[in-house]
DNA sequence: TGCTTTTTTTGATATAGATCAAAATCGGTT
DNA sequence: AACCGATTTTGATCTATATCAAAAAAAGCA
């Protein structure tokens, strides 16, 4: 079985057939370092996991590149405007190492929650979740400084520091490269 | 049948025996400025609609007040963390006008999905559009400057200009009192 | 291994927004 | 209408972070 569906059973229940449509739809992607997984204006990936690599979400802003997001290996990610409302993403969505990536497709998901609804259930703890780690996000945003932005993601997620840049990091915090060359220290 | 159910319908298809048992279990409160529909630590009102009035939801930060949000009259609300996960929530929500709100409590909700499973593409619809709202705000906060987030703010919600307090909006945006009232000039 | 490109650090200066204090204005109550 | 408490504005100063420029370090590649 992939790792997608193995970890969407962790969300809810799922029948037999409902299992096998999906493995059916599953796409199985070898990327290397700098493609992308989706660019802004498509409407391909929905929900991805990620076996091997790295991952960042990331749109324009005054003509310069922010980073939204990161992926690691073995979560759910989700690209939820697809999803939600059938329209193209606002995202881009690059691979920071050489990647394998299991993917379902919008069309095909949408096709999915009309066969087996009961993959609701699922698509409802999974939008439910990615809410609960979006509001986390914005309390940080919204609350803390820089310093402490920087020392909850590292203490959050410390591979960071080890596999992305600082210029990636920074973006990410909404603070510039210099300013976070000098948190460090 | 409530403004409640009417809002939810919007989002799915409820069978007659949903929609009844739902109103069953609908509240209607009536409320006055300053009372509280939900504290910190409880775990109440999962999905709410406010036929009337204004709601801010708010938390504590270095003890003091900080606005998340705002809710207005017809709007689905939802506290996500005690539907998703059963637990207290981490925030509070506060009546800004006298109101009128429908409300379902979190344990007849989970007891909703369970009984009529249809729901749960209507919990997955509401939870998807609250993750585009979380992220349009998150973009608000991670790339603009106060100013840009407040002219977004009353172009967006103008009605808060003349119903909510200077100081409650500058909350909301992150920013002092004094930095909003240069602003406005 | 040495060379080129990219990433990170350092320095000097500028700016958005915070803080503290006080004055002015508004709004509800009697 | 007049008062009191709450809200908003104004002023002076301070601080976190941005900006611009250049040097230093690290990483990728021939």
């Amino acid at each position: 079985m992939n790792p997608l569906i193995n970890k969407l059973k962790k969300y809810g229940p799922l029948s037999q057939e409902a299992e096998i449509a999906i493995a059916k739809r599953t796409k199985h992607l070898i990327k290397k370092k700098h493609e992308h997984l989706l660019k802004q204006g498509q409407t391909l990936s929905s929900y991805f996991l990620i076996e091997k690599g790295l991952i960042r979400g990331y749109f324009y802003s005054n003509h310069k590149e922010v980073n939204a997001w990161f992926g690691i290996e073995n979560e759910v990610y989700a690209s939820i405007l697809p999803v939600y409302a059938n329209l193209p993403s606002l995202e881009n969505i690059q691979f920071l190492e050489d990647s394998i990536v299991y993917s379902i497709a919008v069309d095909d998901l949408n096709e999915l929650y009309q066969l087996y609804p009961e993959l609701n259930l699922i698509g409802r703890k999974i939008a439910e979740e990615v809410c609960m780690i979006l509001e986390e996000r914005i309390n940080s945003l919204h609350t803390e400084s820089a310093t402490e932005r920087y020392q909850w993601l590292i203490s959050k997620y410390p591979y960071l520091l080890r596999r992305v840049s600082l210029g990636h990091i920074a973006s990410y915090l909404g603070i510039t490269q210099e300013t976070l060359s000098r948190i460090r220290k």
